[in-house]
DNA sequence: TCTTAAAACGATATATTATATCATTTCAAT
DNA sequence: ATTGAAATGATATAATATATCGTTTTAAGA
């Protein structure tokens, strides 16, 4: 038990297989609410497809409008609510530092992750380094600060944009 | 170079001289400006003074609420526009996770610090740890992404406040 | 099956945070 | 004194989020 866990990050945009990722997701999420007898119902569902539409996190009036075009009646609360339900079963997170919200790819286990977001194309990798946890744990302690929720959000280039930006167009 | 700086934490509220940190901050923020020919205007260093009213971070517009008081035509834009200048020279820092504003008691060198945030008191205290940055940046280069900016900001509870929340009133 | 209480959702209003834009004033360097 | 740039004033509006109350749906028991 050393270090960190390495789950594929989703940079290589173009090597994943999303499709997979979303049915990944929307699986587990049906299984871990039906574990817990929590009703996702078919709103929720919906806004958990429309969250993982892609890995970058994407804002509460983003879903609004995507909604929109399948529920007439969808407004601001129809999102929020969902959302607030996603967060509390851990199968979303929220991006404090973009005020948006991002599908978890390893929802149930209850853990505190961090992001790397890259500031060009968007999408937000979620890691669980072991490390960075210890670490911050530690020097909360020793400040005798009891520690409830973390956030820990890298703002960067991701490897595809940097090469983009670096070597591509000008 | 072993590890973090150790700097007076402001969570025990009635031990440290307030007076003397927005003196001192005032001071730091007037020296450095004047170093860098930057323009620290009496709007600015009022909004500076009204960020280091606390250790608690504050909002804009409890900033604007305050600012008012003084200046009649303050309107949203005043107090964004001085906020901008202040975060640009490193004198505060922005909370991600309480969109709200907080000053920088080291400013000057450029640092990526992380934040202690009492749910209870509100007080949040900027650390600087070297374990912490160690760990993100290791993890960030493994996964080849350019760091640029960091937000660590821990949620949890003060020890002035564990006391009072464990052993005082029900 | 019918009843019913709780949960979810609809509908509307409003709060909170932040930015865009253009006019006016202040400031420092000529 | 003049002037161009920076700062501020003034107004409008965008973006994000929540409060509240009425209606519908749902699951569980009578």
């Amino acid at each position: 038990m050393m270090s960190s866990e390495r789950p594929a990050l989703p940079f290589d945009a173009e090597k994943h297989d999303h499709s997979q990722c979303v049915a990944d997701a929307l699986r587990s999420a049906e299984s871990l609410c039906e574990r817990r007898g929590a009703r996702l119902t078919s709103l929720r569902r919906r806004v958990l497809e429309l969250v993982w539409t892609s890995h970058a996190p994407v804002g509460a009036y983003a879903l609004l409008d995507r909604l929109s075009h399948e529920r007439a009646r969808a407004a601001p609360p129809t999102v929020y609510r969902s959302l607030e339900f996603l967060l509390q079963h851990g199968l979303i997170h929220r991006v404090e530092s973009l005020n948006a919200f991002v599908g978890c790819p390893h929802p149930g286990q209850s853990h505190s992750s961090q992001f790397l977001i890259c500031r060009d194309c968007g999408i937000a990798a979620e890691m669980l380094d072991a490390d960075i946890n210890r670490a911050i744990a530690e020097r909360a302690a020793a400040c005798g600060f009891a520690v409830e929720r973390k956030t820990v959000e890298v703002r960067g280039l991701c490897p595809a944009c940097q090469t983009r930006d670096g070597a591509g167009q000008p």
